[in-house]
Formats: structure tokens, C-alpha cells, sequence
DNA sequence: GAGTGGTCTAGACCACGCT
DNA sequence: GCGTGGTCTAGACCACTCT
């Protein structure tokens, strides 16, 4: 494979997956959107349809792309399947699994925390817009959820009149905003609920909720949201699946 | 491919590999142990190398298989990395991640109760073994864990004086019963210390902690322990990464 | 029928571990 | 030097989608 810039060591096929990757991370080839064949993308790069098939084979491990017989190779885009069962983790103890439906309590710019410069990579005084909203499941208030970005990436983000902002957040930030949320890191903890919890949520203050405090990423590796989320798991669980 | 039984549909490397996977399950190969080559398993089952490649392929993704390049494919082994990196998600706020060191509380045998029934799929009655003990970290004890397996798998297990039981419990199911823990399914919530809780960690009664409920597998999908950790999160979390 | 990904094969050469 | 897995290639045929 010829390149004009000189791509480090490592097989061929490693080469042309960060190629691909290259290309999607700077938005060459949009969410959704039909990629080259295996055959075309082999001889623009002068390697065998194998090599592209082998680099092709890890994006879609890595749900990158999506293949799809007959008609082609996709770049992976986020739906409500991909929110519910990739980015979403809690489940009812009967097992039933849904989007909570979403209320939104208040949206504001404000300086970005210590915490959040730290897990943004915020230079200091830099300022992010702050989303706090309700989900309820069962028609339950169940979540209370804390949303930080920075503002640099979503400008208008929350300033319409109501903030009207769609149930999940991550469709809106890929088709508005042009960024993919591609993996996300999850640290969970017991707390015990504060006043304003226990308002929210309507439960007692000093119940035990479960914290969720969750970093999300794009493809190459920039964080761009922190959120923390606050449950009750009283008919609820985080489901995680081991291997 | 020729079997004397017959083997359902579907691609060839997907039929070699439910036949390793079988022959791996039925311990004809034992953890730790040197398979065939790729080239011997390609004659022997009268099919192509790739083929063989791919079904190995799929083993490794699956952490069945563990590729050693000059020395041949091995069948994967629990040793303290895995067991660390692959089920204990508990890793200290300030990034450090340790084994716990564990103090055995208790260990005898009872009748399993009906959660602990349906999740195991144990007929009614079926008698368990239970431990319990304290894990420590950071010389603090952090997290109380009770751990039921079915007596019919684990005959003799804690019967020795003292329950004299090592750190890693699925290395000891691995070689002393030859079970091997493929894979596991957790469920966190937050719950508030009972007194038993509060008196083993040195907490407050009533302090969140967080629970998480592991069903643990083996590669045929047998359930074999079920495990019930309370975890101190005042200075841990539990990590999970998404993708 | 043309184009796409999915499977299967065969062979070449390389990198590594052992003896 | 030999056997192992790792990479790369080339070509055949199948299954699916669309026109």
C-alpha cells in the first residue's frame, strides 16, 4: 500500500484499518453512509481484497462499520437499538429493558469543575453547558441524570426556548453536532441520596442510590461528554456481562 | 468436513468450531494444554487451513483459545491475570487495581434457597455449599462476598479443617473439580449495610453499598456458582467499558 | 444480470520458539 | 532446521439486493 504519508510499521491490513479509520474520525465518510467496496477500496490501496476484507472484519468488531450482504459496508450510526442495548445498561428485575422517557429540569452554562476539566481535558476556566433531567421507567422517576459537555463542540446546544432536547442525546450530537459517540468508560459506585435527590426521585433522603458516572468518547479517543447518573435501584439492576 | 454425527447447517468454520468447542467442553483438551495444529486439524477434518484459522479465530476472540506464535494454540487457563483483568472489575478511585487478599468467614452447607435455585437451575431441595468471607484492600476490609456452588460439582469443597481456600476460587474450580469458568453475568444495585454488613466492614449501618450478583458459566453455558459481593465504594469503584 | 459481501481453497513467504 | 502461527495474495463459487 502506497500512502503519501509514511504509515508506521505493522501489517498491511493494521494500515489499512487505521486508514478507514482516519477517514471516518475526520468525517470523509459520514454516519450511515455506503463505504467504497472491499474490491474499489483494494485497488485504490494496491492490496489484495483480503487485506481490506481482514481490516474491514475489525471495524466491524469494533462497531465501526456494519456489513450488510448484497448492498454493502456501512459506517455504524447511532439508533435507538444501539442506545438501548450498547449504551444503556439498566434493567428491570423482571428482565423488561426500555428507554426511559426523559424530562429536563434545568440547562445551563456554567465553569467547567475540577472533575470535569480532568475528565473532558478542559483547559481551566473553560466553560460547558449542563444538562440535568429525570428519566422515569415504569412512569417511575428512577434516574437523575447530570450531563456536561463543553461548550466548544456544541455551541447552540440546549439554547432553543424549552430545551427540547430528544430522549437520546447521542443521535442529536452525531446528526447536529457531526460527533459520534463511539465507546464510553463507566464507574459505578454506592451513594446515599442527597435533598435534592430524594426531591427528584421521590424517595427518602439517604437511600442508597447507585451512581453512574460515565465518560464518552469519540472514535479517536476524545472525550466529549461527562455524565453521572443517580438510580434506584430498587426495581432495577446494572446488567454487565463478563468474558 | 465429515463427522460421524450429523452437524447442523451453517458455514464450515463455524462447524469446526462448535467441534473444538465441544472437544474442548467434554475436557478432551484440558486448560493449558497444546492443540493440534492448525495444519493437523485441517487434514485430520479434511478441510482448509484458513478454515481451521478462522474457527481458531473466532476461539481466541472468545477467550476459549490463546495463540502463541512459534509454539502452536493453547486452551485458555485461569491465572491470576484473568482473574484480574477479566472478573474483578473493582479498581481503586485513584486508578490502582489489585487482587483483594480474602479472610474466610464461613463455609458450610445448607439447602439452596429459590433464588439461589433459579439462577443455579437446581432441582428443588438441592443442596449448596456456601462461603462466605472478607476481601481487603488497601488493608481495610471492603467487601463482603458469599459465594454458593451445588455440592454435586464441588463434592469435597471447604471440607478440609479450616477452609483453607485460595485467593482465586476459579483457578481451584479449574484444577481440583475441572471446571472452568468461561464466562459471567453481574448485576449491581445499591443497597443499604445491614448490621452484619456494617459489623464485617466497619461501616455504619444503613451506608450504601453497592451488591453485585454474579452468575458465573461455563463454555456450554452451565451455571456453577452464584456469588453475591458488598462492596465499600467509598474509596473504589466498579468499572465497566462500553463499546 | 451486475454488484456486493460471505465462504472456501491453495500456496507463498515471514516471524518466532525450540532443539 | 523444522514446525508453529501470522500475513498476504489470487481465484472460485455462493447468497443476497437491486434494477
Amino acid at each position: 500500500m502506497i500512502t503519501t504519508t509514511v504509515r508506521g510499521a505493522g501489517p498491511l491490513y493494521a494500515q489499512v484499518r487505521e486508514l478507514l479509520t482516519g477517514r471516518i474520525s475526520a468525517g470523509e465518510w459520514q454516519p450511515g453512509q455506503l463505504i467504497p467496496s472491499e474490491m474499489r477500496l483494494a485497488q485504490e490501496l494496491q492490496v489484495s481484497q483480503g487485506t481490506v476484507r481482514k481490516a474491514i472484519d475489525e471495524l466491524v468488531a469494533a462497531n465501526v462499520l456494519v456489513r450488510q450482504q448484497g448492498k454493502g459496508t456501512f459506517v455504524a450510526t447511532h439508533d435507538t437499538h444501539r442506545a438501548l442495548f450498547h449504551f444503556f445498561h439498566i434493567v428491570g428485575d423482571d428482565g423488561n429493558k426500555a428507554l426511559p422517557a426523559s424530562h429536563v429540569v434545568s440547562c445551563r452554562r456554567r465553569r467547567a469543575t475540577s472533575r470535569e476539566m480532568s475528565a473532558l481535558a478542559l483547559a481551566p476556566g473553560t466553560r460547558g453547558i449542563e444538562i440535568e433531567r429525570i428519566r422515569y421507567l415504569n412512569d417511575r422517576p428512577t434516574i437523575r441524570e447530570t450531563i456536561v459537555v463543553p461548550t466548544g463542540l456544541f455551541a447552540d446546544l440546549g439554547k432553543s426556548r424549552r430545551c427540547d432536547l430528544p430522549n437520546t442525546l447521542y443521535e442529536l450530537y452525531e446528526h447536529r453536532y457531526g460527533i459520534t459517540i463511539h465507546r464510553a468508560e463507566e464507574r459505578l459506585r454506592a451513594v446515599a441520596a442527597n435533598a435534592k435527590d430524594a426531591e427528584l426521585l421521590e424517595i427518602a433522603s439517604g437511600a442508597p442510590l447507585l451512581e453512574v458516572e460515565r465518560t464518552a468518547l469519540t472514535l479517536d479517543g476524545t472525550p466529549v461528554e461527562l455524565r453521572v447518573s443517580r438510580c434506584d435501584t430498587r426495581d432495577h439492576h446494572y446488567y454487565s456481562h463478563l468474558t
